[in-house]
DNA sequence: TTGAAAGCGCTAACAA
DNA sequence: TTGTTAGCGCTTTCAA
């Protein structure tokens, strides 16, 4: 931008400094609004004048202000993502994708992390509501009544995912958790395993598949199950230590469902560490089927979840409303399958 | 809110619904600036006053636009992050950090990927320019002299990650990975190792590392090493295919230096499976130490990179600059650490 | 301590 | 096709 442009834009007292579309439409001899939709519906201005518009734009190095126009617009161009962690392995599929679909329509994300805290979830909620995403997508249902309600005033389009429920806030991508714990059980028994145990991670859904898992094989008559909660702590080292607690509580184990991949390979460690054949005396199976499983020695039994297809029909629903448009069936089981492979 | 309530709050033609401050202010019987030092700054407002004004969120549910907000004062309380990929782990825990350091400073954290694709990088600064964030977070150096000029003219706070340079553009918190290439060197040379080969992936700073670790391996007149791209595919089974490539050129080699600890897992990997002993036979080493290398068998020897430590710095900076502060030093080498395990 | 006025930078609505 | 006007919901500035 040489001098002479610089005269040409006013100055006034609270402006930021950066230029503005009014700028670019003096510079360009036309009305503002002009320039804005030279900037955005090009279709419906004149060659000419779109053409002094972009040479402006090109001088000055002008980018519009998402912001203003956003609040001019009530159209924020920003998705919310609520996940309780990234470094849970099994989330960061989804958000890749959920991402990539959603830049490549025009929007942004915001990502929001709980930390599987309630009280952190409710803060996150305000800070999202207060910046009027255009929709908002949540990992898991909605729990808190409190949380929904304010959803539901929001008036913003919502995608729950990751679980199933017959009333969800409004848009739902997921599977049943309930099922996977019963369909593992059953797995595992028609191999001829007697003696189960269990290892999760103390989150709802993990809790419930286990619940499941349980309630299965017990209405099958086996002994009580050995279940081991391991908290917060979702580490390799956490499965590791898992089957010790479980080899001194039911030596005779045969079979262990974890709650994930991660302390399903500490397991399997701990048990290749300890000389115990998997799967001839111990089946392991995980949940989540995150990429490298597939491709250790052995390979991961486990269940798998198509992560990259909830971030993108997520996204594509999420869109869809944010334009105003109807989605069609908003509710959705995408499944889940268990991999057989070699521990198991 | 009762119906009482909903008669007092003008509606306009334009406005979209939701409650605003003006209602809040009307209904609390105080002028809108009022209702808002109530809201920020509550001690600059008599107590009678601060419970009118709180009575009348609660009895609407106020949540305050963020967007408004942020247009009048040009603060807008976010920050963007550009990562190339968030299923490459070892950004994931820089980023979670970040983004929970940045929360309990009343920050929001904008996610941006780029694929490792420089076109995708400028789409996406453009869009993150427009949004006017406090503060930019990167993922290396801005290499595109265009995106630097950008950056620099948006007058947005920056900081540049996980790389050194001499000319960042604002702040910057890294490691040389030239230095980790020549002393992963050293370290297999001092263990008495001869024959050597590469495992990278194809991005520039994975080739750095290798570069570094070529030269100073022949600067002690060894041979001339493998070098093994794997490109795009940063995945354990690129790791195992690798191996198997040097195996077939160089089939007495002693040990591989790999760009990931996946790759890395991968190499190990298939080390085991071919009964090649780990390390009498081959050392390996990777990059990352990401959590669960320290408790596979064997334990993987590894460059540990404190992503967290960076994460938590960034956000300081940046909060720091976005509240008009200057930052002391804001050029700091977090430096490395080789770990070493079993592996090497 | 409180308020009136005037924007922040953009777009919806209406008009020509 | 182009322009005028009046906001979007909030905060800065200045004044009382």
């Amino acid at each position: 931008m040489n001098t002479n442009d610089k005269e040409k834009i006013k100055k006034s007292r609270r402006n930021s400094g950066a230029i503005t579309l009014r700028d670019v439409a003096k510079l360009a001899g036309v009305a503002p609004i002009t320039a804005s939709r030279a900037v955005n519906t090009p279709g419906q201005v004149s060659p000419d004048v779109l053409k002094k518009v972009q040479d402006a734009i090109h001088r000055t190095g002008y980018v519009p202000n998402r912001v203003a126009g956003g609040l001019a617009s009530s159209r924020s161009r920003l998705i919310a993502a609520v996940v309780p962690s990234i470094v849970v392995s099994v989330f960061v599929e989804t958000i890749e994708t959920l991402n990539n679909t959603l830049f490549e329509a025009g929007y942004q994300l915001m990502l929001g992390q709980t930390g599987y805290s309630a009280e952190r979830e409710e803060a996150l909620l305000e800070a999202i509501i207060g910046r009027r995403p255009d929709g908002i997508f949540l990992t898991g249902i909605m729990q808190s009544s409190k949380g929904r309600t304010r959803l539901l005033a929001s008036g913003i389009p919502v995608v729950e995912t990751w679980d199933l429920t017959p009333t969800p806030i409004d848009m739902l991508i997921g599977f049943s958790h309930s099922d996977i714990g019963r369909e593992v059980a059953n797995f595992l028994m028609a191999k001829g395993r007697r003696r189960f145990a269990l290892v999760h991670a103390g989150d709802e859904r993990a809790s419930r598949r286990a619940a499941s898992f349980k309630n299965t094989v017990a209405q099958r008559g086996f002994r009580e199950i050995f279940v081991d909660n391991v908290g917060a702590s979702r580490s390799l080292k956490s499965g590791r230590e898992a089957l010790s607690r479980i080899l001194s509580q039911t030596p005779d184990v045969d079979a262990i469902f974890c709650s994930s991949d991660l302390l399903a390979m500490g397991v399997l460690t701990e048990a290749m560490a300890r000389g115990i054949k998997v799967p001839r005396q111990l089946s392991i199976v995980g949940f989540g089927d995150v990429p490298y499983v597939a491709d250790m020695v052995p390979t991961l039994t486990t269940v798998h979840i198509n992560g990259s297809d909830i971030g993108r029909k997520a996204a594509g629903f999420l869109v869809a409303r944010a334009q105003g448009l109807a989605v069609d069936k908003p509710i959705v089981d995408v499944g889940f399958a268990i991999v057989q492979r070699d521990s198991a």
